[in-house]
DNA sequence: ATTATAATTCGCCATTTGGCAAATGTCAAT
DNA sequence: ATTGACATTTGCCAAATGGCGAATTATAAT
């Protein structure tokens, strides 16, 4: 989302897929990165070097370019996963959003499409009164 | 070939395919880092980090995963991008907002996945402080 | 409520990164 | 050989990374 961006992974650290969301000491203990160190990068007080990134990609359940990807190392469109999911195959939808909203229950997939529509109407007003 | 790998281009930031072999301050011009840091990544002395990587990697014609595979912060796509554990495929995408989302740019995207992340984390220490 | 246990955050600090400026090196043209 | 114009390397240093251990907080179990 941002250009200069660093390897803010705030958030998705571990809120993770499946079930069972790993406590920070395991996924240290997998990964060999110190869980205070993880923990200060998903409050994103830390921006997470390329080898950190590595080590912990797979115990978190993504592909290393996955992560990269999300972390903003790696620009979005590369030869990516993109069409990997039919049926959202319509628009452009990042996979990485759509994998990530998909883990929402669908209300909360709802409420969030909701709440875009009222900032683009929003963001229309006032660029209208500041014109 | 190493296990603990870190971002080691020694030999590789210049000796480029086409024609131009770049001097480290035509590659430090364009590419924002400084010659002297890239003349000491060059020959071993420093490493990397993703974000300089990310920057020289088009200047040197290299696609960015690639340079990272070069440098050894990816490892080399075996498998590729495969669903390995159907346990990972994603509670499923509602398809309206997938279609919806999806005609959104990708930076509006990732925003808005960025503000559901803001606000599960509110949730949570609201939760917490009405304890 | 109390205690036991596991998880997260914080303080501290050694190491590394990466920029700036000065020093040194290279080479063609005088 | 000397100069000038670049290129590369070095010294120095501020800022960032990441680990360790202690303090704090959350979670269970009595």
């Amino acid at each position: 989302m941002d250009n200069d961006n660093r390897g803010n992974l705030g958030g998705i650290v571990r809120q993770q897929r499946v079930t069972v969301p790993l406590t920070l000491q395991q996924l240290a203990a997998v990964s060999g990165v110190s869980a205070s160190h993880l923990g200060r990068i998903e409050k994103g007080q830390r921006f997470p070097s390329a080898s950190i990134l590595r080590r912990i990609a797979k115990p978190l359940g993504f592909d290393e370019d996955e992560l990269f990807t999300l972390a903003g190392y790696l620009s979005p469109q590369l030869p990516s996963i993109a069409e990997k999911n039919p049926g959202y195959s319509n628009g452009r939808l990042d996979p990485y959003v759509a994998r990530m909203l998909g883990q929402e229950p669908v209300e909360v997939q709802h409420t969030v499409l909701g709440i875009l529509t009222i900032l683009k109407s929003l963001a229309k007003s006032v660029a209208k009164e500041t014109r």
